[in-house]
DNA sequence: CATTTTATCTACCTACTAGTAGATTATAAA
DNA sequence: TTTATAATCTACTAGTAGGTAGATAAAATG
């Protein structure tokens, strides 16, 4: 029954908070008052918000690529791992009151405003999950499950962009539902 | 060599920051620098915030619809016609210093922070496209330039989804090339 | 020319931002 | 028990946010 510690309780309050608001529109006092410490308290565990952010996205990343590979590694059709992969996205989208995008998409709308550092991480994100679209989009062609005219890479894009993007325009206009639709088309898109 | 209004270039400028960092992190402070009047002067055109956004979207709307619907009514090929209508989204990403992204994808991202006027034009932004694309999938697939599984409305989905996420991705790590490829791998699959 | 309207200005307000200094409490080690 | 460390607090700073009041200048109107 032991409670959770106050760095972890920070983090998955920021978290929620970006991929609800944005990094721009969240604040330590916003913060401060869902964890029920003082601001001060905050600046203590994470002395910038720059700092925030990136303990953020290192916690994230890993946690985020650890489910993804093991999808990729399962022994499941290159289709089904497709469909979990984006249930990854869908997820997001799912959870709570159905009011959270990506925390790498809010990010990239913001990445103007971020400074190198948090730019490369959010851009190594993008660069991570088109490696293993890849992967799995090759895989699914040798195995005859996947049909689909052009290269893998520029595929792995279009999916990926669409993920990215159906994020943000099916929280703000249809949900969760009109996600998974959309999900849906791209598979038979991708099956040929 | 009459100089535009400053209504007009109060507008301009919105935009244009709204595209590169977002509406939160853009003030007024901002348009005020780059317009070289006084804050002030811009609350006597747009005394709120909330009234300079709004005005931007009603002058915006029209104008990109009426692009788009140039090209749906022009008498090309459905190909044709989707590639000019994708390149209605690349203009937006080659122009300037390719640092911009969609203004109603960035106002998406900004979405839980906007008040319910604003978020209604955006949202309808979304399903006018939506409708569009609809239709000029349906007009490709009767001329049987486009074959693909599923139904028009979901692919019309798959479509928007991705050039609006493309667009923040690719303005991060790729550029203008890469959203060209991810496009022209889209028409490849739309075609069949 | 006199008056009104439009547009801009200076100067300010209140609320909030990230961040800091330093006191205080709790925990753990000696 | 004493001492050090870890974590929290109160109270503050300087800067910026959106927005307002009221003076002033410029343009149009009678």
């Amino acid at each position: 029954m032991k409670t959770t510690d106050t760095r972890t309780q920070i983090l998955d309050t920021a978290q929620e908070l970006i991929q609800k608001v944005g990094l721009n529109a969240m604040s330590y006092a916003d913060i401060s008052a869902a964890v029920g410490i003082r601001k001060a308290s905050i600046h203590y565990h994470f002395p910038t918000k720059d700092n925030l952010v990136a303990a953020l996205l290192d916690r994230h990343s890993p946690c985020f690529f650890r489910f993804c590979d093991a999808i990729l590694d399962s022994p499941e059709s290159p289709e089904v791992k497709l469909r979990h992969y984006c249930g990854l996205f869908e997820a997001t989208l799912s959870s709570g009151k159905q009011d959270k995008a990506c925390l790498y998409g809010m990010l990239g709308a913001e990445m103007k405003t971020l400074n190198s550092p948090l730019i490369s991480q959010v851009v190594q994100f993008y660069r991570d999950n088109q490696t293993r679209l890849v992967q799995l989009l090759q895989q699914g062609r040798e195995t005859g499950d996947f049909k689909f005219p052009g290269n893998v890479e520029s595929m792995a894009m279009v999916i990926f962009s669409m993920l990215e993007g159906g994020l943000l325009i099916t929280r703000a206009d249809g949900g969760v539902a009109q996600f998974r639709e959309m999900v849906e088309q791209l598979i038979q898109v991708v099956k040929g």
